[in-house]
RNA sequence: GGACCCUUAGCUCAGUUGGUUAGAGCGCUUCCUUGACAUGGAAGAGGUCACUGGUUCGAGUCCAGUAGGGUCCACCA
């Protein structure tokens, strides 16, 4: 067994173990009738992207659940995977071109395709290679890709059933538009931003009665070649000589519009009426429905304004336009006037442009399962951590609108729809759509294509990703379903992701595992996954959302170099708490190092102890321990093993990660290492002591590694082989997780009158150390302490020599019986034992220690007297439980006594 | 406009069903390189738990309201 160096160094540590859980295939997942399976789908990143912090942080989650879920004994499954991502990827190609000064149009959609394939090829995937850096133990020969052939049958499966459950339909109607990427979106992509400009009074003229007008407000005032008619409320009393009459457009073409009614005016506004421009607005379009009124649309798919805007706007930019049109209105007297005015616009999300209400052709999609969904979350089939993601999540199903899935974008699954050659599909009706010698709907086409079209626009990304956990495990092929372990693994246990996708995705998923999973069956088998866990938002030190343009993210591969994977995941885990967002602080990373560190060195010190004996297997352990021989530490520390052990099962239980970490944390560093390591010290010095406490130490260590495990992989990896707990060949996650009541089963009867005498013990000892803090002595050893023992009350059994060592004292001694006379002047504290007094060369500064003692004597008194008036109401005596007033009365009795003392130490002093 | 979350030490945050004197990490102060670790050890200072009421013998914790910060949803032009 190679020698432990004296510091951890994770680079080569990290490199050798991932090579090795690869060539012997750790993390592949096997279907193993009889054991539990555990498993998890990656929220598939974009095939463009690069490791963030959010992915750090998410995906060392799940490998936390995968990893503990391995050493509990389950077969556990992370199936990784990119997305092709849409919009993204292409805009991404797009610009790579536009450097050429081409479009994608140059180029024609197939030669464009495979310069998208290309780039896929050279660039995509790097995310998947960071990941190994973090340690993601992925199985990663099932790594899939949404557009990989299998998925993609799958995926355009699902809009042929769909389809033909009469769930999909083409229909004209408003959707969001994105000028910039040219391209429907779903209300989903759509960032409600507020927006400063200026809202515009405009008056248009009576036709009847030149010189009167009617008034209205808009904030888009290019927009008026648009307008149709004016609306105003059936009762408004201010308008009811108006409905009926017409008005002239003030802008754009000639032309004289009517005034309506409509109920759906509000009155409070402005002057109370609204033109109506249905081309280019949703409540508009609605009100023109109902009024028969056609559209005019005045704007370009790119956003720019067309001839039916006229031919002094026709042309300019959709901003530059509504400059332009409110100066014509100026000019011609129409605008009444100009106020600055800030409302909410609506944004596309990817190209960060204002989205156009605009009037298209689109696919759309009934959602399917809808009040299952809600059931299988409402009646807890899924659980949702944090809790209050319910309510989020079915206030969204309780107002769902159908969903349009097609995009015009070339980068997707091309919707399976052929059209018979020559058709107007600007005039297709529900009837030629039902219609297969007009239309055909199929996963492979027509049999001959000739004469036949197929649909340009392709699917929305997420309606490719919504049968992520059903496709990746082969749906709908039956023996790929079979090869890859559906009936296994599907439900699958656990999804990790962000509250910011709940929508688009987790919703979207729930309602396709019911569809399409195993129709017929009852809920809990159809449902995707039975625990949702939403992390929170990485943020950065002032409490900025991370992002690219701000330049505030850290590179986590930086962070891996500088604090080691295990260290960086230690660090991020530690400083994410449940449900709230996360404050990115560097410092929390380092600490993750540094906890590494110690742990590397708690385990050096083992080794540099004494001769490594059988560690093979917890049994080989228990079978080294002498029990009869333990002393209150020993008890002490098995006990606090108990405890947590108990404590990190609770925390996986409830997906309470960073608590996990703290309990670690707190047990090894200061219970393991600052206590029991340092009394470890005597033991050690003793033949007849040193192998039971070296057992005691292999027996902690172990356990502390296998809890360890799913946070930091690596360190505890290395370590587990360095002292002994695995051979050549097996890794830590071959070893199984003994819970705590396994622990409790193997026997150990722990002392519970040992562990309390420690903590008294423990107690003296820092009161001495801190008496000897107090006179600038805190690590002189050469002093001396004298104590007068109340042994009846405390029987102590440590030697005189273990309490020197542990205060750091030349020596200690009792004073015996009552006679014998307290050293004179001695700086003095009460400890559980009794009085003690420090022996020290120099001249105690009487002063200075009267000082201290009178503000102790002070402290004291405040909570004795708090503690009396407590005792002394009637209410509490009578109404506290029985538990909580003998505490009160025991508190009382130890109070005053130390006060006692106290006074005692203060009255010799003179 | 609606819903949800947050406000506890200088900073970032824990605090499970109400119950002794409210905790951790970092930072700060003092002391210490003794054979695991200075990526370390010992000790310490630092908090009217945002505010106002209420329930209760007892409130950081439960209830109502106020203020400030944040997130999501929503067609007011």
């Amino acid at each position: 067994m190679a020698e432990i160096t004296k510091s951890y160094e994770p680079g080569e540590v990290e490199r050798k173990w991932y090579a090795a859980w690869l060539e012997k295939d750790a993390f592949a997942a096997k279907v193993e009738p009889g054991r539990e399976s555990y498993a998890i789908v990656i929220p598939p990143p974009n095939v463009t992207g690069v490791l963030t912090m959010g992915h750090v942080l998410n995906n060392t989650l799940q490998d936390i659940l995968i990893r503990r879920a391995r050493l509990e004994g389950k077969s556990a499954l992370w199936i990784p995977g990119t997305d092709h991502a849409g919009i993204a990827t292409q805009t991404v190609v797009e610009r790579e071109l536009r450097k050429e000064k081409k479009t994608r149009h140059d180029l024609g959609r197939d030669k464009f395709l495979e310069k998208v394939w290309a780039w896929r090829e050279e660039k995509g995937g790097i995310i998947l290679e960071q990941l190994r850096r973090l340690g993601a133990s992925c199985d990663w020969s099932r790594t899939q890709f949404t557009m990989d052939p299998a998925y993609s049958r799958a995926v355009l499966s699902v809009f042929v059933d769909l389809y033909a459950k009469g769930r999909i339909y083409r229909g004209k109607r408003m959707v969001n538009w994105c000028p910039g990427s040219l391209t429907a979106l779903s209300d989903e992509e759509v960032d409600m931003r507020p927006a400063k400009g200026f809202i515009y009074r405009v008056r248009y003229e009576r036709v009847d009665q030149p010189g009167v007008f009617i008034e209205v407000k808009t904030t888009r005032p290019e927009t008026i070649p648009g307008d149709v008619a004016i609306a105003v409320h059936p009762d408004d009393p201010r308008y009811h000589g108006w409905i009926g009459r017409k008005v002239r457009r003030p802008l754009g073409p000639e032309a004289e519009i009517p005034i309506i009614a409509d109920a759906a005016v509000d009155r409070e506004f402005g002057s109370g009426a609204l033109k109506i421009t249905p081309a280019h607005d949703r409540v508009d379009f609605e009100i023109g429905q109902r009024h028969k009124l056609a559209p005019i649309d005045v704007l370009n798919p790119d956003g720019t304004l067309n001839e039916l805007a006229g031919p002094v706007l026709a042309g300019l930019e959709r901003f530059a336009g509504r400059k332009k049109a409110a100066q014509i209105l100026k000019d011609s007297g129409a605008l009444v006037a100009e106020e600055p005015y800030e409302n909410n616009v609506g944004y596309s999300e990817r190209a960060g442009v204002p989205i156009e209400p605009r009037l298209t052709w689109q696919w759309w999609l009934r959602y399917p399962r809808v009040d299952e969904a809600k059931a299988a979350v409402s009646e807890g089939h899924i659980r949702f951590f944090p809790e209050r993601w319910t309510k989020v999540y079915l206030h969204w199903l309780d107002h769902i609108q159908d969903w349009c899935i097609s995009r015009q974008l070339w980068w997707g699954h091309r919707i399976p729809v052929w059209y018979r050659a020559g058709l107007d599909r600007e005039k297709l009706t529900e009837a030629d759509l039902r219609d297969p010698e007009k239309v055909h709907v199929s996963l492979d086409g027509p049999a001959d294509k000739t004469g036949w079209v197929q649909e340009d626009d392709v699917l929305d990304t997420w309606a490719s990703s919504w049968i992520w956990p059903l496709a990746t495990l082969g749906w709908p092929n039956e023996v790929a379903m079979a090869k890859a372990g559906f009936e296994y693994f599907y439900p699958t246990t656990t999804l990790v992701t962000g509250p910011d996708i709940i929508f688009f995705w987790v919703a979207r998923m729930i309602m396709a595992g019911l569809e399409f999973a195993r129709p017929g069956e009852p809920l809990a088998n159809c449902i995707p996954f039975k625990n949702v866990y939403f992390t929170g938002i990485i943020r950065d030190a002032q409490g900025r959302k991370m992002s690219k343009s701000l330049g505030n993210s850290p590179d986590p591969l930086d962070l891996i170099a500088k604090y080691g994977a295990d260290g960086l995941r230690f660090g991020i885990v530690s400083i994410a708490p449940q449900g709230q967002d996360i404050r990115f602080q560097e410092d929390r990373i380092e600490s993750g190092k540094n906890f590494c560190n110690k742990l590397w060195n708690a385990c050096r010190f083992r080794q540099m102890s004494g001769p490594m004996a059988d560690n093979s297997s917890v049994m080989a352990i228990y079978d080294r321990l002498r029990p009869a021989d333990f002393d209150g530490d020993d008890h002490a520390i098995l006990d606090r093993l108990l405890v947590t052990t108990r404590e990190i099962d609770r925390c996986f239980a409830e997906f309470e990660f960073s608590a996990a970490v703290q309990a670690l944390y707190g047990f090894f560093w200061n219970d393991f290492c600052d206590w029991y390591v340092e009394v470890s010290k005597t033991k050690l010095q003793s033949p007849a002591l040193r192998d039971n406490c070296l057992a005691i130490q292999d027996l902690v260590l172990r356990q502390t590694l296998l809890m360890l495990h799913p946070f930091i992989p690596f360190i505890t990896e290395e370590l587990w082989r360095q002292l002994g707990y695995g051979s050549e060949g097996k890794f830590i996650e071959d070893a199984r997780l003994s819970n705590a009541s396994q622990i409790a089963s193997y026997g150990l009867k722990l002392d519970e009158k040992a562990v309390e005498k420690v903590r008294v013990f423990k107690e003296f000892v820092f009161a001495i150390r801190q008496l000897k803090a107090s006179i600038g002595l805190a690590n002189s050893r050469d002093v001396e302490v004298y104590f007068r023992h109340q042994e009846a009350k405390f029987p102590v059994e440590y030697n005189l020599k273990d309490l020197s060592l542990y205060c750091g004292l030349a020596k200690v001694s009792k004073i015996r019986g009552s006679s014998e006379p307290a050293p004179e002047g001695a700086p003095a504290a009460v400890t559980p034992f009794g009085p003690a007094y420090l022996i020290v060369a120099i001249k105690a500064d009487t002063a200075a220690e009267k000082v201290r003692l009178t503000k102790e004597l002070e402290t004291l008194a405040k909570h004795v007297a708090s503690t009396q008036a407590r005792l002394a109401n009637e209410s509490f005596v009578s109404k506290a439980p029985p538990a909580v007033l003998e505490g009160a009365k025991k508190q009382l009795a130890d109070l005053q006594a130390k006060h006692a003392e106290v006074a005692r130490l203060l009255a010799a002093l003179g």
